[in-house]
DNA sequence: AGATATTAGTTTGATTTGTAACTAACAACA
DNA sequence: TGTTGTTAGTTACAAATCAAACTAATATCT
């Protein structure tokens, strides 16, 4: 490949970004308007309507967050009563986050709209496209 | 697809997002410790190099960046002394962006590290892989 | 010409993020 | 027991981003 087809659009960072900039766009607005969540909010109560109740360590490994990230998300679901802190008895270091009744609310209209807006986005791909897409993506992601 | 199948990762807009991260890591350390430059100012760089003098209002165009972002980072470059600016006569509200010698050079520098990080990452992927991934990439930038 | 609208680019203040230092609870080991 | 180390989570300050208001130059329309 010679210099002049090495334009920023090959270069995988760039693109990766440029793409994952404009499909962010079209969901970010549903739950912040609905909402008022951040993409990190979103990210921690997803990750605890899917997973169920966790610790925000937990939530850190699983979705690559830096702590600090993770603590004022939690703080600021907190604050919409979207989840609830349990102390741990055996450990007080470790609280336990779970969802209000509300937040399962919230986490269930949420997944349905990630689950719809997907779909749409996928229409635009072939199975066989999509399908090395994900794989693709999934490999970037544990380098 | 049933509720089981739908996680995170195979949530377009996340799994482009933690790609994209995993992917700028590296290069972006580069750039950061060796010139002290920010993503938007390496873009711009990037433009400048690659596709000739300039105005902002082009840059933020074929980069889809914000006017003030790259007000931003023109001004960055500027006290680096990577770039220079000339008004245009025929309508002083344009000004003509232009590399300098030692922009250029760091362009080059860039641009060589650019295109090794890339082939790097393109190792894990097969042709058709890479093709498939760029092509997705693509489509999914303009939607 | 004079009023109004656009356009390129900058500045400002509020929000968000990143980094590093911090607190509190527990563990390990002399 | 007491000193040192680790871990979960928070806080504080600096850096970066976003949105909206702003300036200066040009265009348009009467």
């Amino acid at each position: 490949m010679n210099d002049d087809d090495f334009d920023l659009s090959r270069f995988l960072p760039y693109a990766l970004n440029q793409a994952a900039e404009a499909t962010s766009i079209g969901f970010q607005g549903y739950y912040r308007q609905r909402y008022g969540m951040l993409r990190t909010e979103w990210r921690v109560l997803f990750h605890l309507g899917r997973y169920g109740a966790m610790t925000a360590k937990g939530i850190c490994e699983r979705a690559s967050l830096h702590k600090t990230k993770v603590s004022r998300a939690v703080h600021a679901l907190e604050q919409k009563r979207f989840l609830v802190r349990t102390t741990q008895e055996r450990d007080r270091r470790h609280e336990t986050l779970s969802l209000t009744r509300q937040g399962e609310g919230v986490y269930a209209d949420l997944f349905k709209a990630a689950k719809s807006y997907d779909a749409k986005l996928s229409a635009h791909f072939s199975e066989e496209e999509r399908e090395i897409l994900n794989r693709c993506l999934e490999k970037i992601s544990k380098l």
